[in-house]
DNA sequence: TCTGGGGTCCTAGGACCC
DNA sequence: TCTGGGGTCCTAGGACCC
């Protein structure tokens, strides 16, 4: 109790990119400014879903994921881009740099967003101040809008950054929580989906205020461990830190292609596991990483989806290795339909910097455990005489190898 | 006319060991 | 002859997020 009043609260902010690949385009081109835009795959290729659309597309109906002619229905006028990664990667690195100029405890959690803990620096300046100035420098610089959460920890500040977009700043003091939290649809919550919605709504759950006061063993019963968690956001209640470090802690590298067209045809199949196989090593060398699990993912035409899996002996980071396996996988478990989408990844990944730390440690014990044996069988070989010793390894003497196993284990277990 | 691609975390069953 | 309970590893799948 008094080491809870005693506690500091802390500030977290909530930074998040307001439609970010749309954004980016509207800063790279200004024609497109003020613009229904959508950032959508190709669809001769069937991968035209709606990434990320504009304020103006959204205030037509068009949502992520949407399929783009469903967009274009909704909004003759769209205009469509296809993404670039290659230039959203840079605008997100120049953006974590600005707030790394704030402070050092940033934890980025994708492209667009990211989590500050500025506990420490109101010293300075108000937290509104260092927002306000914040979302202003990232405006003027980069020439894309953000929103900002300020609260005392990771789930209220994610809210209250949704709440005022784009270029909103909000405040979500615990106090703020019953008027400003609770009247909110379930729905809304961060970490409640539509299956988890659903549910709730089967208890009459229908708002995140609902949850707050809902019956935790019920709750736990319906979700499990999950159940609990959500309860004690609603209330307000968080404990994670920002991490800086989560960023290296990766744990699985992964790529996926969706074909233009079904296939069964072997051939064009194993094109394509060396394709992806080729993407995954290449991702993997960018983050100096290897892995020593390799999962495939295959889609079928009715979306269907299985995943098998190979745990194997030592890390790999080889395209050739992982097209081996991903190809193995995929012979034991095809079921020989044409498939719609295949995917391979590398899982328990770690950068190669602390996996050869890691070996180093798991080397040094056995040289330890090598180095103990062979003292006590030098021992045991002095005591029992060489050629007995001999003897025993042919295992021609029951009882001597009973007398030496005894004999050994008292001295090599102490 | 349908639904991309990159991730994380959790659960649950079976094998195996003690 | 019948049968414990806990722990860990491996594998598959589901829910969720951006």
């Amino acid at each position: 109790m008094a080491q809870q009043s005693l506690k500091k609260a802390r500030i977290i902010f909530h930074v998040d990119m307001n439609s970010f690949y749309a954004s980016v385009e509207m800063a790279y081109n200004p024609q497109l400014k003020g613009k229904p835009l959508a950032i959508a795959g190709n669809p001769e290729e069937r991968k035209g879903v709606v990434v990320t659309s504009s304020y103006e597309a959204r205030a037509r109906g068009v949502k992520t994921t949407m399929p783009l002619w469903k967009a274009q229905r909704l909004c003759p006028e769209l205009i469509v881009r296809r993404p670039d990664f290659d230039r959203y990667r840079s605008v997100s690195k120049k953006m974590f740099q600005m707030l790394e100029d704030i402070t050092p405890y940033i934890q980025p959690v994708s492209i667009d967003e990211g989590y500050m803990d500025v506990t420490g620096t109101e010293q300075y300046r108000s937290p509104i101040e260092i927002a306000q100035n914040l979302q202003q420098a990232i405006k003027n610089e980069l020439d894309v809008p953000c929103s900002i959460g300020i609260a005392p920890n990771k789930f209220l500040a994610k809210m209250a950054s949704d709440m005022k977009k784009p270029m909103g700043i909000t405040i979500l003091r615990k106090r703020d929580i019953q008027e400003k939290l609770w009247p909110m649809p379930i729905e809304d919550m961060y970490g409640v989906g539509e299956k988890t919605a659903s549910k709730m709504r089967t208890i009459n759950v229908s708002t995140i205020g609902d949850l707050a006061q809902s019956d935790g063993y019920q709750l736990k019963q319906l979700f499990g461990i999950n159940g609990e968690r959500l309860k004690n956001r609603a209330n307000g209640l968080d404990e994670r830190s920002v991490d800086p470090d989560a960023v290296h802690e990766f744990k699985s590298i992964g790529s996926s292609q969706t074909l233009p067209a079904d296939t069964d045809d072997e051939t064009e199949i194993s094109q394509l596991i060396g394709k992806i196989a080729e993407n995954v090593e290449r991702r993997m060398k960018r983050k100096q990483a290897a892995g020593r699990s390799i999962q495939i993912m295959i889609r079928y035409h009715d979306r269907t989806t299985v995943t098998r899996s190979k745990k194997l002996n030592d890390y790999i980071e080889k395209k050739e290795t992982i097209m081996d396996t991903a190809e193995e996988l995929f012979q034991k478990h095809w079921n020989r339909e044409p498939i719609r989408l295949l995917g391979i990844t590398v899982q328990e990944t770690d950068e190669k910097q602390n996996i050869a730390r890691q070996l180093d440690l798991f080397t040094y014990e056995k040289e330890m455990e090598k180095e103990k044996l062979q003292i006590t069988i030098d021992r045991l070989t002095r005591k029992y005489g060489k050629d007995t010793f001999k003897q025993m390894q042919d295992e021609t003497s029951h009882e001597l190898r009973t007398s030496f196993q005894k004999d050994f284990l008292d001295d090599y277990k102490k």
